[in-house]
DNA sequence: TTGCTCCTCACGTCACGTGAGGTGGC
DNA sequence: TTGCTCCTCACGTCACGTGAGGTGGC
């Protein structure tokens, strides 16, 4: 052991919520509201109450954020998208091959759910970038005014 | 007078608050609230104390929506960044001159600060663009990996 | 008079922020 | 023991939503 590091993880990869908070620019408080509502659950707690999360957790941390503030949805929309992620309805898939229900119908119908909600996204996500785009030239439109009015008290 | 319209405006183009509530697609208490916290002023009352809202007033209730939704401002940070617009920077070089400070400096400051405020805009619009790229390539591959998964089913 | 829209309180809600007071491991 | 981070209440805040009760013009 070459470096400085003398912590040991109790179990690699797992982050306490203050870590959580720190990599994702979330506070404490917020990370507790999601589990509060049931957005995102920890994989696991101490004994002493403390919340331990998983590296998935903050991929899973990184989608509520884009869903939330570049799609302006709300907690309950936005979990609602979350079910249909290819992670869970592949998760689901499986588990009700498990649980006994072999029905190829049944596992068709979750999947083309999915592709569905994704293709709706993917719509309100071209929305949203053609509308920046018009923000964006409107903007650059004002600075070339008020650039021409500066041009214009120079003479 | 060929058409059906019987009804006059005492002010032509003047609108009411539930005109401009639909045609924005707000509430009229979104708009209440917005001259509350000094916003959005309507540009005058009836003596009823009715609400007149102008066309510009419709103007700049679309910019607010846009660094609202497309930006996640909050409305504090919203109107700090209009008082930057080109129209409303012109607006007030324009008064300075009236009320006497002819100074070509204070103007130059003006419509500097207009256009430095306005690239720091243009870079947040390009990050936030670069963001939904990446979030919207990430979902396309989402569902390239379900509709991948029903092809193997279908076997 | 009946509708329709407007008005002002004023309390409710969503998504957290912000202490208050206390516990657990180096 | 001192720091640091964690915990659970619990009240505050921002940006409205949602009635409650009343007015004004066709």
């Amino acid at each position: 052991v070459a470096d400085g590091a003398t912590t040991v993880e109790v179990e690699a990869g797992v982050l306490r919520i203050g870590e959580v908070a720190r990599s994702t620019g979330l506070t404490p408080r917020t990370l507790r509201y999601w589990e509060e509502i049931g957005l995102l659950r920890p994989t696991g707690y101490r004994k002493s109450g403390e919340r331990l999360y998983a590296p998935s957790d903050l991929a899973r941390v990184g989608r509520i954020r884009d869903l939330q503030e570049l799609l302006g949805f709300s907690l309950t929309e936005v979990r609602a998208v979350l079910d249909t992620e290819d992670v869970d309805v592949l998760d689901r898939v499986r588990s009700e091959l498990r649980d006994g229900d072999p029905s190829p119908r049944r596992r068709r119908e979750l999947l083309e759910a999915g592709v569905t909600a994704n293709d709706a996204l993917l719509g309100r996500l071209d929305e949203t970038l053609a509308r920046i785009r018009a923000f964006r030239d409107e903007r650059a439109a004002s600075a070339a005014r008020m650039r021409a009015a500066l041009e214009e008290f120079r003479e």
